[in-house]
DNA sequence: GAATTAAGTCAATATGACTGACGTAAATTT
DNA sequence: AAATTTACGTCAGTCATATTGACTTAATTC
């Protein structure tokens, strides 16, 4: 075995408390934040991105591959430009990826009708199937966080994820997550 | 002005839209997957890292060195290990970005009472400053999120995202983020 | 006294991002 | 028709964050 946590599970933190709250500066009449939900918000989306990660590391994919997949497989036929938009990435970053699930037969170019500058973006048959297996691994997540959840707890949680963006994003985002629920409410 | 997308604002997406649908494999039965939560996730996360990143840049510091920086001074006198499970990274990547966080006065390590090996983990007062005005960007965020959403919304969306989290893990998790709601129900 | 633990270090590597500079083809504007 | 802009790609170099693996030192525990 090696020196790498391998089952590095949280573990039961500062064995040794006595000298919490020993620093110096506590005086100055901070209000009390709520830290919890921000904690929160790193544990879950650390393990939200797990499983996917996980069944990747098999096909020699990375989460940047993932992404990708993801949102050509929702929007197929997207142009390299509106993926660059989505992603906020550049141009020399998405290249990389793009290349492998090219070659990997994951993602299928083809060009532009009426514009043949444009390399429109598809997932294969083998990629699509992929992208569901992905997103089922997600939607188990999603599902088991809410069972047992008080009524209208889901459409709560849609509008806080879409509050929490940028409003001037809203319309884009908006566009591209399609959701059957009515989030402009 | 340079190659790179500057305002890369998700862009509407596929001006193209003829060709949607047109993969062969649509026709073995995918039942509808609600695939809203998951991308309201990616955009929601990725804003909310935003607002400490821009800060940390000025500081030439990076995510690694906030989260480190946040679970210090939220546990003051954390034990090196202890920080190792919570961000699960390995002692070689937490070692240089503690190094740069000592180094530039942020946190401070201070041996064991009992135990001479350790080196307990402390923000100096320099880094509680630090750490309360990144908490600061994020609560604003969360508190501007949760703007008119109904009564209970903010318990109905800490226990979801106490449930996105591995369950094995929600012992450790419940010790660390310390809540004032009651979590467990 | 032996084994384990806490912390750190050296070295090499991978991934995913970046900046900056160009090139080409196609479409659009003037 | 010429000039400009857009869509896409590429070459080259760099940086941040993470990894694996091997090893050391000091202190504690068995």
């Amino acid at each position: 075995m090696t020196d790498v946590n391998f089952k590095p599970a949280v573990s039961p933190v500062s064995r040794d408390r006595k000298d919490a709250g020993k620093r110096l500066a506590d005086s100055k009449g901070e209000e009390t934040l709520p830290y919890d939900l921000i904690e929160l918000l790193f544990f879950a989306y650390r393990d939200f991105t797990k499983d996917p990660d996980d069944v990747l590391t098999k096909y020699e994919f990375g989460r940047a591959h993932h992404r990708v997949l993801h949102f050509v497989d929702r929007n197929p036929g997207v142009m390299v430009t509106d993926l660059l938009g989505i992603l906020r990435i550049t141009k020399q970053s998405l290249g990389r990826v793009l290349k492998q699930l090219v070659d990997a037969g994951i993602i299928e170019q083809r060009e532009g009708h009426h514009d043949r500058r444009q390399r429109l973006l598809y997932t294969t048959e083998q990629g699509h199937a992929l992208a569901v297996d992905l997103t089922r691994l997600q939607q188990k997540r999603l599902e088991r966080a809410l069972i047992g959840m008080p009524d209208g707890s889901e459409e709560i949680i849609r509008k806080f994820l879409l509050q929490m963006i940028d409003p001037e994003d809203h319309p884009d985002v908006l566009k591209l997550v399609r959701s059957s629920y009515d989030l402009k409410d």
